[in-house]
DNA sequence: TCGTTTGATTGCAATATTACGATTAACGAT
DNA sequence: ATCGTTAATCGTAATATTGCAATCAAACGA
C-alpha cells in the first residue's frame, strides 16, 4: 500500500516518527552537521557542500524545514537557514529518558 | 529517481541517518515504546499491541534488528526482541552534542 | 529596464516503502 | 506422524521518496 496507518498511533508517536524520518537521510543528516559547524547560519551555499543538485538540496531543506528541524528567513536575494533549537532539545530529551529507562530496568534476556 | 546516494556522504553521516531512519515511522516508534515499558522483553506479542497485521509488525521488526536497534533471541517456538542498548547511547550522545553546540554559538539570525 | 543571481517549483523517471493475504518453516504437544 | 502456535517470507498493489533538468519568481545592481 505504501500508506503509513498514522491514524492509529498516538499524536506524539507519529510527531516523534515525523522528526525522525526528517533527519533519516544522509544528505540531511550532512546538512544539519553543517549547519551545527558554522557560525553565521551560512544561508544558501549549503548547496555548494553538498554533492547534489541544486533542486534536490532544496527539496531536503523544505522537508527539514515542514519538520520544524530547521528555520529559514528571507534576506534580500537570498535565504537564511538554521537550525531550530527546539526539535533538538525535544530529541536529546527523548534519548536521554530512553536510555536511563533502558539502563534502570537491567534485562536480562537478549 | 528514487536512489539515495550514500556513495557521497561519509561513513558516520549514513550509519546516523541509517539508523534515524529505522526509528522514523510511527509503528516503530510505538514498538521502541513498548520496548521501553514492559519489565520483561516481550518477545513476539509485540504483534497483538498494534494495529498491525502480523507480516506488517514482522517487518518492521527486521528493519529495525537490521538498524541495529533491536536485538532478536530465539525462545523455541516464540522469539524475544528487546532494545540494544549501544543504538540509543549513541543516538542520546549524537543529540546531546548537537544541543550543546548549538546552545554554545548564540546565533543571531532566524 | 534589463540582465544576473538566488532559490523555489514543476514534471518526470527510477526506486523504495508500506501493508497485507497467502504461504511456509520451526517448534512443542498430543 | 499430525496438529496447533508462532513468526518469517513471498508476492503484489498502492503510495512515497529521491534526484534532476527545466523553468519560474523575486530581488538586486548596472
Amino acid at each position: 500500500m505504501g500508506l503509513t496507518k498514522t491514524e492509529f498511533f498516538t499524536e506524539r508517536q507519529n510527531k516523534t516518527a515525523m522528526l525522525l524520518k526528517a533527519l533519516g537521510h544522509p544528505a540531511r543528516v550532512a546538512i544539519i552537521e553543517h549547519l551545527l559547524k558554522v557560525k553565521s547560519c551560512v544561508c544558501g551555499d549549503i548547496v555548494s557542500e553538498l554533492p547534489l543538485a541544486q533542486p534536490t538540496v532544496s527539496q531536503h531543506l523544505k522537508e527539514l524545514k515542514s519538520a520544524g528541524i530547521i528555520k529559514g528567513s528571507v534576506e534580500g536575494t537570498s535565504v537564511c537557514y538554521c537550525l531550530d533549537e527546539k526539535a533538538f532539545e525535544s530529541l536529546s530529551a527523548y534519548f536521554s529518558h530512553a536510555l536511563t529507562d533502558l539502563q534502570n530496568k537491567n534485562s536480562t534476556c537478549c
